[in-house]
DNA sequence: CAAGTAACTTGCAATATGCAAGCGACAAAT
DNA sequence: ATTTGTCGCTTGCATATTGCAAGTTACTTG
């Protein structure tokens, strides 16, 4: 377990606060679900999403959340240009955080991809060990 | 089970896009867990709490968690300046988001509260009915 | 080596936030 | 019954954040 965050300006030491200070707007818990459940990495494909971030949102969130080590980069192999953004240990660790939230919006407002929910309810442990296994198969190789 | 509410302009349909949209900014997680876990009712007491927030966003809050179905008011009966502020149904289903975000927080950033921490740790599903059932017994009182 | 692509950066208008002060309804004290 | 205080806001204004469009730089492809 490598050594927590050094407590920045935060408001209070309340967990709680630290979470919503660090996640807590309308586009970073977006990203991190592009990256684990949708399995973009590149700055082009979370440009493409559906909910039609702008360039300078996305580059200053991408800037955050490596600097709160949520997500690392390097540099594409294969094309020099790309870069590849992927999920660290403390970023795949939101994915319950992400499940709970999905589970409570499908559960009281109305929204679509009824198949991921089904597939939440069922059996969420099972969900969330298959979501840290194609983690681990892509973070090893 | 009331209806869901209908979708409005939303970015996109996906479950989590719509808990960024309602829940995704510095403060109505805070005040839900004032409410959820220091059992703060009033208006002046969310002003006391240990963020800080200002007068004018706590009342904006308030209002947009009311027309979300998250929170109700009433008058105070033994105080006619009063407002008590109580979480609905929705609002106390969001016990679990709560709990995956402070977990997460406490494992990787440094916090206080350890001991509502292990409290979490120690036995989830426990935890979580005894929110539920403080919540009931105020409610049905 | 010209054209295209990936990942940003910049400028600027619109919106949201934070702070201090004020306000109206009610309550408590004199 | 009138002053003084409390509660839940609202208003004004300065600052910060967001969103959109238009660059810019490094690398790649034809």
């Amino acid at each position: 377990m490598p050594g927590k965050q050094p407590i920045q300006n935060r408001r209070s030491g309340c967990p709680l606060n630290a979470s919503v200070e660090i996640l807590g707007d309308r586009w970073s818990l977006l990203i991190i679900r592009d990256m684990m459940l949708r399995g973009f990495r590149t700055y082009k494909e979370f440009l493409g999403s559906y909910e039609r971030i702008a360039t300078n949102i996305l580059a200053d969130r991408l800037q955050k959340l490596m600097a709160h080590g949520i997500i690392t980069t390097g540099r594409d192999p294969s094309d020099g240009r790309k870069l590849i953004y992927s999920l660290t240990p403390k970023g795949i660790a939101l994915a319950p955080v992400l499940t709970e939230m999905v589970l409570w919006a499908a559960a009281h407002e109305d929204t679509a991809n009824q198949a991921l929910v089904r597939l939440m309810q069922k059996d969420k442990p099972r969900f969330l060990a298959g979501i840290r296994q194609r983690w681990a198969e892509k973070t090893t190789r």
